[in-house]
DNA sequence: AATCTTGGATTGTTCAACAATTTACGGCTT
DNA sequence: AAGCCGTAAATTGTTGAACAATCCAAGATT
């Protein structure tokens, strides 16, 4: 019934000492899918019957993801998938815009890397001239995530993660702006094109515009949505 | 007998719901305040029955502060507060020599935030004049976390304050750097100055090459000690 | 119709148990 | 004495049931 299935006995990939991970990352999962929807709420007892656990496990779980903002709890009151709204949004694009730029203008830029972007963006025309726009999308993001990756930093990287697993909640409240990252695509194009140019700092200020647009855009057709 | 004194009774402030929250920052602060030392174990067992609350509850503090890696969870052998090696120093300045001069670059400045800073800075000059060292540590990391704050970004904000916390267990492996603060107060100074001049991009320079320097020396100090 | 009360459902926390694993200890071999 | 092995004790990971506190959804009251 519930959207995750239950998962007794199958996979048998965790034993002893994982099932807290195991959980957290299956919900995780479940999120990103679209199975668990922005808003909805996760009982306790529905939750740890469909995924065979203890309701203490997955409290332990809730605790983890609640930590990653992936979920909110509010006391007393249960856990509910976050469903970011404006002001979500703007913290978004005010990390995004300190982070991705930083990494473009100093962060370890290897011409490997640079292959690796390169084919992340053809991956998201040939999505695009295909016209899947859910493949797009996760080109897209993956590409952000690879030029944080530019810093070399682990954390930075997973707080991008964390920014992007958001950015995906904010997809799904507005599903009618199928054409969102089509635009920008040719912007990635661009970008690579400057940093193996070496001109390092006209791409991070492209890069910023570029995402005060995308912030705008975002912003605009959620306020057009909500007056709907 | 612990670092962590019993908590039952006294205080009063936590009542239901609450106690997770209230046992991760009871830990949090016996860490920062120096009661529990890098590599310390936390015994399940005696923290639970130390600080009055169930192993259960105290597992799910430990959840959430390991997502927030204060601690270590090693699988089947327990949670250690963190002891940072010299991988853990590179890695805390690759984040902080993007966040930071990202922040002094595009931050949102206006001068209320910049007297802040520069009381911040007095601050420091004056711990350092009476000579005490853990004032002067203190208003330094301050200062660090107002330059963050120029983003305006509270997720930011927020891994600022793990960073310096992380920091700050550093600083505990080797008491014997007392001065390591007291050369860059005078940065401190000058970088607020040029931001009252405008001056950004130099001052994101200055900053970058002032965290180089402070990262050289802080390996160089754990190497020495090492070798010890 | 609006408010109050009541009963059930849900969350937060504790306790006691057990399996899996690590750790400590003693004996054995060399 | 040093090193290895095997068993016992301690510790972690997980479960299940219980209870207090809080929230929620009805029905009763005015």
């Amino acid at each position: 019934m519930n959207a995750v299935s239950g998962g007794d006995g199958s996979g048998g990939a965790a034993e002893h000492a994982h099932t807290t991970a195991w959980i957290a990352s299956r919900i995780r999962n479940g999120i990103a899918g679209g199975e668990l929807t922005p808003g909805t709420k996760l009982s306790e007892q529905s939750l740890s019957a469909a995924l065979g656990v203890s309701r203490n496990t997955l409290r332990q779980a809730f605790t983890a993801l609640a930590e990653e903002s992936i979920v909110r709890r509010i006391p007393n009151r249960g856990v509910f998938v976050a469903s970011p709204g404006p002001e979500d949004i703007r913290e978004i694009y005010r990390v995004r815009r300190a982070i991705e730029p930083a990494a473009v203008l100093w962060g370890d830029i290897t011409p490997q890397k640079l292959d690796t972007m390169e084919a992340v963006v053809q991956r998201a025309q040939a999505a695009r001239d295909a016209g899947s726009v859910a493949d797009m999308a996760d080109a897209n993001q993956a590409f952000h995530r690879e030029v944080v990756g530019l810093t070399g930093s682990g954390t930075l990287g997973r707080m991008m993660d964390r920014v992007l697993a958001e950015m995906r909640l904010v997809f799904y409240a507005m599903s009618s702006a199928p054409d969102f990252h089509s635009h920008y695509v040719d912007r990635n194009v661009l970008l690579v094109r400057r940093l193996r140019a070496g001109e390092n700092e006209k791409a991070a200020a492209e890069l910023r515009e570029y995402l005060d647009a995308a912030e705008a855009e975002l912003l605009g057709h959620l306020a057009g949505r909500a007056a709907s």
